[in-house]
DNA sequence: AATGAATGAGTGTTCATTCAT
DNA sequence: AATGAATGAACACTCATTCAT
């Protein structure tokens, strides 16, 4: 008997995105994973129970690679409001450049019932963007009769429309209305 | 002969809703709408010629029903902020209310082309509160220096996050974090 | 209550040669005869019991009105090789320009269990032509030593072959060629 | 890996043809063949793309297997006349022991629209025959003054109305009968 | 561990037939 | 007598999952 292969449940994830992208929520099959990764069905069974099972630790992933990508760059000791700004920018530009990863994400969070230790490791990742909103109260910037999360999703909202319009073509986005966008975020949360 | 059923489409309109809000988008058949609604399968190909064009008549539907909500008790002679505000709650317990409808609302519109007929009735609906916003701005409230459609996207984004966390369970909201909420919005478009 | 409509069953045997001419056997469906007859589906069912009864008497008016179109223009006191070739005309012509009826009489023939009654009654309709080639046998024209039916296959099996290529475009019939397919057939059962 | 099943293409053809001979054409269905085969449905697509495929493969090959009956036992030293009813004498055996294949083959042909490379087969068939026919009209033994394509036709029709009108026990066939008939042939194509 | 042939419940859709009006 | 809404079994085809190799 040969060892589980290591590396094989990293192939099976981006053949699986591969397919996401290609064909869809709708139009994901095991049959085009294992195509699109060389390998046969069955395989797949043996790195995870079931569909839903795989989608389940897809999800996950992507997950963790979205909130690494938040704070790329963040430089802890730059003046609050422009590692505010670069976190912003940040989370702007993902959605835009990994548009359907984040819609794929969207949709499935919100298709199926999420279990509980989902909902934690949810929360967990969103800590560091807590973390600075906290911090910017602690300096006196940021108005502190409201809860954290609620300055959170003040600002996520806002963002999320913004890059869905701009990739719809709706409403397209350059620096100077980017610049306006984050000058209202801010007046929505400062002290 | 038998008398056509006036009331069978919209019995089939429930159905299709109660499949939806129980399998999903993915989950929804022509069978379990049929169960759902206590008739045959082809009874539904009576009042609708496939499946695509059910589901679009349902979205036609449900969207105007929508735009009814949205302007509810909006009094054109009210002060400026009570009116916005009655319309930004309006939207928030539309979409609270009305999660599920709300959600493939959304996820129809994303999942398929939407024809130029489609997108003028999307733009209709934004109508009345983009004529809000400008009043705003006439009335020398409102920032003047940022386009009526950001500021929307603005409020919209945020009172979007609100109500799915809420539903979620994630964040719960009372009278109080309402208030809280509009007066966050408020400081992003004020003058 | 009314009386049955008389002309009924002839409307829809005309409505269902119809769509059996422009859908082929495979594309008959109760529902198109009832459109082209512009009557309602049920009413068919007043007066035939099901599709299969509706195509069986169907079958048997094309089948009689084929056997009239055999003999007409016969002239019984005329020369006896006139009189075989007149008739032998006939069934080309007939093959050629009711090349869809015809088809549809041989293919329902062959796709289902004909009743005794059915053989009975194509036996005496072939009666007139057998008839003929008694006469034939009477006057010592033709061969004695055969069957009259198999008299009667060989030319009836040239002709088919002869139409069905015509209608097909492989092998074009002129006045020369005719005649000499005559010929062909008259060799062959001459004494 | 279970090893790819070289019999149940076979086995599958084997089926269909049950399913045609109990059902005919028009009750042709995939389920019906499934369980004739005792396998299941989708086991027919892992074999087959899809219906048509399906019979057109089995129209290939009952086509192939009917040319080489056609001239089995065919001796081309042997005495013209004594070839040529070999052929004829295989023909009709083919048309009577192989009926509802020869049956099926024949519709097939005239259901769909047939390739070029079809048309080219059915040429191919002919060919041989054809030759024969040539080789007679060569040695002064047939007509010149006709086509072969029409001394060909003559002797198939009169084969096939024989054969089915045996298989129908209308017009049953013995020996005896059989050489009659082969002389009707002959006395229609000989010089 | 890896394979992919085999399965069969499920899909959207059609249509002969029934029956309340 | 006439209607056509309603039915549900049947259709071709798909796909998540299993299991013999």
């Amino acid at each position: 008997m040969r060892k589980k292969d290591e590396a094989k449940p990293e192939v099976i994830f981006e053949a699986s995105l591969d397919v996401l992208m290609d064909s869809g929520f709708g139009g994901f099959s095991m049959a085009k994973v294992a195509e699109r990764a060389n390998i046969a069905v069955g395989t797949i069974y043996l790195y995870f129970n079931n569909k839903e099972d795989l989608l389940n630790q897809l999800y996950l992933k992507l997950y963790k690679e979205s909130i690494e990508r938040f704070l790329e760059n963040y430089d802890t000791t730059a003046p609050f409001t422009e590692g505010l700004k670069r976190v912003w920018v940040n989370y702007l530009m993902h959605r835009i450049n990994h548009y359907k990863k984040s819609h794929f994400l969207e949709e499935y969070y919100k298709s199926r019932f999420i279990s509980d230790t989902h909902k934690q490791m949810a929360e967990q990742m969103k800590k560091p963007v807590h973390d600075i909103i906290q911090k910017g109260k602690d300096l006196g910037l940021v108005r502190k009769d409201v809860d954290n999360e609620m300055i959170f999703l003040g600002m996520l909202g806002f963002i999320r429309e913004l890059a869905d319009e701009h990739v719809a073509n709706v409403f397209v986005l350059d620096d100077n209305s980017i610049d306006k966008a984050f000058d209202m975020s801010w007046n929505m949360i400062k002290a």
